[in-house]
RNA sequence: GGGCCGCUAGCUCAAUGGUAGAGCAGCUGACUCUUAAUCAGCGGGUUGGAGGUUCGAGUCCUCCGCGGCUCACCA
């Protein structure tokens, strides 16, 4: 196989043979290092010139060469490795002539492994004073180009690999990402939460509302749904006595592709017994100042693009019920502005969907959707989605969530039109959704059934039966969360598109020249014949 | 799915409807403290794809592909 550029590729490969004839192994199996480019730069940063002569300090460093500046019989390169560049300097009549003419032979983007000293140069630059090098192994493509990197989102994203090399800011991305995720961890586990792992290939759709992926198992002839949320097995070990859980991976909703929205996205739900929602926005609070303090080193971050840049407060979060936060963003223009007791009164929301609707097919804002087709507490929901969801910038809890949109939540007892349910939005993102767990079986099973009913390609197809008998063995009164982990990452790493903070992200087929040779090729049955691992 | 924008050398980008260019990367040569190394020379293109208009299309039109933004749906 063959890529462009095809003539840097074959030049590349030629030099490779050449390098092999001059007795380098192409691909050696091991390189015996001492440090990363980054651990060494981190630990002799406070060395002087002169202790490092005096002090002859030996070094085997293996990395990327990302710089050639070739001088005759000598040169200065840099390679870079953990994440920063380090300068070497080879000459000639130290590393002898075959080293040298490897040297020669090497190209933007091999990886080499040097020992030799440490020095430095006139400009006072940590060096490798190399006294012999070695191929690592060969990159037979081209780097991009050294300033500007690679820019073309598409390609970034398509060839991630690439964009890791040379783009700092995804590097930072992607690291940053890792210590998140550790540290979510490491609060749950400082907890005493569990951490367990529940099936991605469910029977029965559950546990939030989406269009799933359906799969499918031979051996059992079973359609199988990869899980839309791990909610319903995740109360269930609570059922079993593990009273604090929590699992982090993958949910699969087959829904439209946004800056918000991908097909895969890594959810952190936990759920604990004997608590209740207001134990969660508590944690929650907790949980998001932490992670902003130790990630971005303070509890205020900025978020934004240059000409839209603000600063999230971390520091404190408002909370506001649904019917507050309408109340409160309601547009002035639209009239009177409705009272929290009128869209809890019967029939008070369509009254008040209808006002809203007719100021918004006049001024060129999207209407609800029928709002005579909804119940109250739908249109409840719709009016906080138009009217106040995207002012919430600075870190908010909405709370009250209308019954009937909540299938899962325990009502309130003073208020059975709402539940004892939130959501926290940050910069208008929707970010966690937690709630005080339904654990009646009774009124759980009417809920299931009427979701059942009025069907649609989200509702399940069947009421979890097995999921009301968990119930009914009692669940304690128990809270539970969900945070959309890579939105969180998206916050603490100032990004605006969720594929910025996914490494793989999906995308279309790319048809290449080489796909098309092969299309057709991967077999859909089942070959007792090789592949196998 | 709709609307708008983009797609030119490996990369980053130019080019009134009138000869497709630059920088980096590459190749050849010079150069033993450079760091966007420098200096001299050279090669590199089905302008995303297919049609059309035109004496002439990278540029205008139609369709298609991929991507970005946005709206809708949804979390």
């Amino acid at each position: 196989m063959e890529f462009e550029p095809v003539d840097q590729y074959q030049q590349r490969l030629k030099k490779l043979r050449d390098i092999e004839a001059l007795g380098y192994a192409a691909y050696p199996h091991k390189f015996d290092w001492t440090h990363t480019a980054k651990k060494l730069l981190d630990a002799f940063r406070d060395e002087t010139a002169e202790r490092l002569a005096a002090d002859r300090v030996e070094v085997r460093v293996a990395g990327r060469v990302v710089a050639l500046r070739p001088h005759g019989k000598a040169a200065f390169a840099h390679i870079s490795g953990d994440g920063a560049r380090l300068q070497i300097y080879v000459k000639l009549d130290v590393v002898g002539e075959a080293a040298f003419k490897l040297f020669q032979l090497l190209d933007l983007g091999d990886i080499i492994g040097v020992s030799g000293h440490l020095f430095r140069t006139k400009t006072n630059e940590l060096t490798v004073w190399v006294e012999k090098l070695e191929l690592l192994s060969k990159a037979l493509l081209p780097m991009p180009e050294k300033w500007h990197g690679l820019a073309d989102v598409e390609q970034r994203y398509r060839r991630r690999y690439v964009d890791l090399i040379v783009n700092d800011r995804a590097r930072e991305i992607f690291t940053r990402r890792t210590q998140i995720i550790r540290e979510l961890r490491n609060f749950f586990d400082e907890r005493h939460y569990m951490e367990v792992e529940t099936p991605m290939m469910h029977p029965i759709l559950g546990g939030a509302t989406a269009r799933p992926f359906i799969t499918h198992h031979n051996t059992f002839d079973m359609d199988l749904y990869l899980r839309i949320a791990p909610e319903l097995y995740l109360k269930r070990l609570v059922v079993g006595g593990f009273d604090r859980v929590y699992e982090m991976n993958r949910n699969f909703r087959n829904e439209g592709v946004d800056a918000i929205h991908e097909r895969e996205f890594t959810m952190l739900e936990f759920y604990q017994a004997y608590s209740d929602f207001e134990d969660l926005m508590d944690l929650t609070e907790d949980l998001f100042r932490m992670l902003a303090q130790k990630v971005c080193g303070s509890t205020t971050i900025p978020y934004g693009q240059e000409d839209s840049k603000i600063d999230l407060d971390f520091s404190r979060f408002a909370r506001l019920s649904m019917r507050e936060a309408i109340n409160k963003y309601w547009p002035a223009a639209a009239g009177a502005t409705p009272e929290v007791a009128q869209l809890a009164a019967s029939g008070g929301p369509h009254t008040i969907a209808e006002r809203y609707n007719a100021w918004a097919r006049s001024h060129g804002a999207k209407p609800i959707v029928e709002p005579a087709k909804l119940s109250d507490g739908e249109v409840t929901g719709e009016l906080f989605e138009s009217i106040a969801e995207s002012h919430l910038i600075q870190p908010t809890f909405i709370y009250d969530f209308p019954t009937a949109i909540s299938p899962l939540s325990k009502k309130r007892p003073n208020d059975p039109s709402v539940t004892e349910r939130f959501e926290l939005f940050i910069a208008g993102m929707e970010l966690a959704n937690g709630f005080s767990e339904l654990n009646d079986p009774v009124d759980q099973e009417r809920r299931f059934r009427a979701q059942v009913e009025k069907g649609g390609q989200e509702a399940p197809k069947e009421v979890d039966v097995d999921y009301i008998r968990a119930l009914s063995h009692g669940l304690p009164p128990t809270a539970g969360e969900g945070i959309g982990v890579d939105r969180l990452v998206m916050l603490l790493t100032n990004s605006h598109s969720i594929r910025e903070v996914v490494l793989f992200p999906l995308l279309r087929a790319e048809m290449t020249e080489v796909a098309e040779s092969q299309s057709g090729a991967p077999s859909t049955h089942d070959t007792k014949s090789g592949g196998t691992k």
